[in-house]
DNA sequence: CGGTCAAAGGTCAAAGAAAGTCAAAGTCAA
DNA sequence: TTGACTTTGACTTTCTTTGACCTTTGACCG
């Protein structure tokens, strides 16, 4: 097997402990017997975040680069649950899906407690209930379809 | 981990008390065997007024240096725009404010992509025209709210 | 007073430590 | 044989560490 895949694969099992992990260059070089720019050749061309993977690195004393692997299909679970949304949507339902996507890692804090406010009802009081729902729904989608 | 993060989680843990701390320089320095001046490019690259710290500090005898975590007065200016907002909002003044908040650095891109997909036009095309406004604040302002 | 001195802290540039870039050369399968 | 993929290494950029030298402050002394 050539050099990269070696590479390739030893960053895969380092993964594999938690989906994160954190390199040094030249060290990672030196253990592999290659040059430093090899591993740059790897990321670049193994780690991208077409394949899922977010890398990260840092220059100077100290430097470092962390790879992280990421939910490929967030698109995919974005969509599904604007499918699932009908014309109308209760806080109840609402709330419940979300919840279901930030375990799901795709909705971080911030985003999430952005959308459970934007679709709380303290925002509708000046609407009769009928509507509620349907704007509700609405809101839901659009936020959704923004974060994709 | 490099030096200077060691000075910086350091003086992190001592803001911790109460968000303010007074140092030695040189008696830092001692402290974590460095030179002092390694002090003054720890505030420099991580103490920033854009990264929320303010630094004071005095010379000669009984001189110090002051570290003080401000509010970067986000909540502030979150107030700000809740009471800059009425009963109805709409669209357009409504994507004023929240450029304004992008461009204070309050709101990241996630934030403000969220903001304006919830109080767009889109959302309350069940409503008529005399409630939108009305159903558009209420939510700008919960959004704001919830970012505090 | 005004001057002097020691005790802080401040500045800056050079050296060191990583990581990044890029183009040239090598390899290999179709 | 050719084109895509690999490998290498010289050079660049960014961040860190160090040390020499500068400025400010307050106390003390004549």
């Amino acid at each position: 097997m050539n050099l990269s895949n070696s590479i390739a694969q030893m960053i895969l099992e380092m993964l594999d402990q938690d989906g994160s992990t954190e390199i040094q260059r030249n060290e990672l070089a030196q253990l592999l017997g290659c040059v430093p720019s090899q591993i740059n050749y790897v990321l670049h061309s193994r780690f991208t975040p077409e394949q899922g993977y977010i890398v990260e690195s840092r220059r100077g004393g100290g430097g470092y680069i962390r790879i992280r692997r990421v939910n490929l299909d967030k698109g995919v679970m974005l969509m599904h649950a604007v499918n699932a949304v009908g014309s109308t949507l209760d806080e109840q339902t609402c709330r419940a899906h979300v919840m279901n996507l930030t375990h799901s890692g795709i909705l971080d804090e911030t985003s999430a407690k952005l959308i459970l406010a934007a679709t709380s009802d303290i925002c509708f009081r000046a609407l009769p209930q009928a509507q509620r729902d349907a704007v509700r729904a609405s809101i839901f989608k659009q936020l959704l379809l923004a974060l994709n």
